[in-house]
Parts: C-alpha cells; sequence; structure tokens
DNA sequence: GGAACATCACCGTGTC
DNA sequence: GACACGGTGATGTTCC
C-alpha cells in the first residue's frame, strides 16, 4: 500500500523515532489521498442527484425525459464535432504554413 | 419535445402574441431544461478530472492507482454493506410480523 | 457490415461465380452469427421466465419475494466477495512486492 | 422468511414431532426455491457467456461486434413491431365481427 | 480487459 | 384491476 520506493519497507515496529518520521508522513499521505478521492466523490454523487432532479422536475412539467437525455447528449457530440472541425482546421492552416 | 398537455399544440406560425405566450414559455423552459443539465455535466466532468488528478499525484509519489483505487472502492462497498443490512434486518423483521 | 479485410468489397453484381465465393461465404457467415446470438437470446428469455414462474409459484404458496430475491442476492454476493478477497489479498501482495 | 400463514409462527424449539413436520416441509420448500431460482441464474450466465462468445468470434473474424450488435437490437425490435401490427390488426377484426 | 457510467427493463406500489 | 410511477437491478457502452 506504501508508495513504492523500490526495496521492501521496514515494518513499523522497528522504527522508534518520534513523530514526522517517513512512515507517519507517508500513513498521512495515504490517509489524504484517499480521503480527497472520497471527498471528490461524494461531490460528484451530489452532481449526479443534482442532474437527476432537474430531469424529475422536467418530467413533472410533462417533458419526455428520453427525448431530453437525447437531446443533451445529441448537443455534446456537436459540440465535440465542431472542436474535432477546428481541430482539423487548424492542421490543415499548419500544413501550409498559416498556423 | 414539448410537455404533452393532452391536445395538440398550435403552430408556432399560429402565434402572434407578444412574448410571455405559452410556446415562448415552454421554449423558454426547454431552453432551461437543457442549460440546467449541461452546467452541471460540466461540473461533474471537472469533478472527475480532479480525480484523475489525485491519482496522477498519488502515482508520481510512488503509489500505486490500481491499489489505491481499490481501497476507496472497498471501503465504498463496507459502506454501502453496513446500510445493506439494516435494511435486511429490517426486511426480515417485517417477514416476520416484527416491523 | 461485412468483416473489414482492408481493402474495398468488390460490389455483388461484379460476381459471377458459383456458390463458395467469398461473398456468398460473409453472408452467410454473417447469417449464421445474427442466427446463433438470436437463438442464444431466446433460450435466455426463456430462463428469465422460468426464474419469474419459480417466484410466482411461491409467492402463490405465501412466500414474500421480496425476501426471497434478497436471500438469492445476499447468497451471490457473499460468494463473490469471498472471490474477491483473495484478488485483495493477490494485489496486496503485488504491492508489496510478495507476488 | 417463512410463508406467511397470517399468524406468528411456532418456534423451532416448540416443536417435538417427527420430520415431516410442517417447518420442516416449509424449510425444504423454502431451500427447494432458492436452489432452483440460483440453478436458474447459472444458466442463464451461461447463456449469456456464450453470447459473448459468439461476439468474440465475430470480432475476431473481423465483424464490427457494435454493428452486429445493433443489427439484432433492429430485428428484434422489427419482430415486436410485426407482433404489435398483428395484434392491432385482430383488435380492428374483431370491433368489425370478423374475429 | 476491466472498471465507471448511462441506459434500459423489471418489479412492486399507488392511483383511478 | 389496469395503468403510471418510482426505485432497483441488469445490460450495454465508454474510458482507461
Amino acid at each position: 500500500l506504501l508508495p513504492q520506493t523500490g526495496h521492501l519497507r521496514r515494518t513499523k515496529t522497528e522504527v522508534k523515532g518520534m513523530a514526522g518520521n517517513p512512515d507517519e508522513i507517508a500513513k498521512d499521505q495515504l490517509i489524504s489521498i484517499i480521503e480527497r478521492v472520497e471527498r471528490l466523490e461524494e461531490e460528484k454523487k451530489g452532481i449526479s442527484d443534482d442532474i437527476k432532479e432537474v430531469y424529475a422536475e422536467a418530467k413533472a412539467n410533462g417533458y419526455d425525459t428520453k427525448v431530453l437525455r437525447k437531446v443533451v447528449q445529441i448537443r455534446k457530440q456537436d459540440a465535440a464535432e465542431r472542436q474535432e472541425h477546428e481541430a482539423i482546421l487548424d492542421l490543415y492552416l499548419s500544413a501550409i504554413g498559416l498556423a
């Protein structure tokens, strides 16, 4: 679990030092990583729930959520395509020395 | 696409009125729904990127991201399981008439 | 739809040969694939219906199908978990260089 | 877990009878239900795996599995529609007394 | 190839 | 008692 430093780590019981020793630091770092990820995933779940709410509200107003989802999807694709087209254009411009 | 109001809707060209007519309202509402969803999905993507960053940073510090992801997953499962066990208990109690 | 062989395929009308030409073979192969999948999906649906029947019969005998489904689910999870635990152990052992 | 007979069941320790008493029967019945479901779900999983295999084999032969899946889906929809159409036709025929 | 995500179908429930 | 709804579990797709 600990970062791989290229050698087998000393076991915890070998460590007699004060707080601040490498193992402690690594442990804190590990906990920090885990908790940051967990915090972000909670936020992400919150957003997902918000999206569901929007669709639920739309449905309550008589919209067909399946169609709505399709619309959002298509617009996303279009946006991606536009970006793609610009990238190609840039490529062409570069190719003829007009970057 | 428009909310189903139970009758055939007037076509747009029949409408001569000022802003504020039902079609306009419906259109605005539709746009509002789409944009709210799109905004939220952007936020969601941002969070996903943040999570990737955390893992990337961890990897740079020598951690095995595969293991890290596993740890996060296990902790999530454990939390879910605790909840699940309570739900099962309730279910069983109900089943034997001790709700 | 046809398998990509890396070159543009001859159109059907160009082919004058007897049965056994590549296009025929490809066509037969395609039909075979589709029909095998369809046959299997029918079987699968049959099994799903059988499962529904078992639950329906159980319900008729006074069992709470919700609880029954839960029991089946739990047993499946338990089996999966046992497998999972071994996988985690392997992963951890690898992580500390004891693969 | 046991079938609901409308009253709280005697606890097991109250039962002094020989094999063949109602509790034993209920228990056997319960086990039978669970095992039949589990057996069927295994079969179902087997079929699913078979389907995956067919697609894998098709892929190995150069087919685009995404397209293949689409084809299967469309054919299924068509079949369902045909059935639907027949049902509507029957309905109309009944309506005019030509059932 | 496996995990995360979105979609889809089913089941149980409330309503008329 | 059928139909619509929400929640839940399975399936298919995408990303890594």
